[in-house]
DNA sequence: GTTCTGTGTTACTATACATATAACAATGCA
DNA sequence: TGCATTGTTATATGTATAGTAACACAGAAC
């Protein structure tokens, strides 16, 4: 799994880091039960510093996506809330579209898109 | 408009406002030539620090939504670049799709919710 | 014209968060 | 046992958030 970075975003880069792992999971790249690079691997990988690693390891385990464990390390283990899921999307889905209606952009235009976001990645 | 603040939330006080102001528009509570409320009035109806309220202000002025002037306070104006703000949602909606996809949410599912919005919401 | 009020802006401060370095403690393997 | 690898803790530093106080400009009131 390609990891990249961008120093210039103004997107903290743990949270990058969190964005792409999530993506991995969606898209099958990481498997359920598969463990993550240890975070001194990933780390030294990318570039970045091991605790920088650690912060989106731990975000992980807060959004329910991964188990951290001393031994085995971050397994990828999805701990399905499908409810609070949903309550969360709609939250920060309301203000994706807010911003999108107010820069033209229309209904069927956003669903068109979703598709192509589900066709491109394969999700 | 009703605006309010979670202070225990762990989004920015400005975030929360700049939302807020976003949805605000987006369903013609606040229309296009508005002026929004100045900083002190904004911060002392919401109880919260006059500059905190300028940040929120500022970041809709980047954003192309409003146009500030020491004369008249920040005014609604959108400036409306569709390309960019189609390609803004697309990066911003990929993430939301694969943490939702990650949680058992359907494609389907993601369709009827944003339907859901747009008639709550009327956006 | 002068004063007063209201506007955003700037300077400065305190606190919290993001990121990094170095040392630590626990686990597993040779 | 001794070594290597794991996440963790302690500490430091730069950046972002939020606040207080003082400023400078524009317009209204007088």
């Amino acid at each position: 799994m390609v990891i990249e970075i961008d120093f210039n975003s103004d997107v903290a880069i743990y949270m990058q880091l969190r964005n792409q792992i999530v993506i991995g999971i969606a898209t099958a790249e990481i498997r359920e039960g598969e463990t993550l690079p240890s975070v001194r691997q990933m780390a030294e990988k990318i570039g970045i510093n091991m605790h920088t690693v650690n912060k989106a390891y731990s975000v992980l385990r807060q959004e329910g996506l991964v188990t951290i464990d001393r031994r085995r390390g971050a397994v990828v283990t999805i701990d399905v809330d499908k409810i609070q899921a949903l309550e969360e999307l709609k939250g920060q889905m309301l203000i994706l579209l807010a911003k999108s209606s107010c820069k033209g952009i229309t209904r069927k235009e956003v669903h068109q898109l979703i598709d192509e976001i589900y066709r491109e990645r394969q999700l």
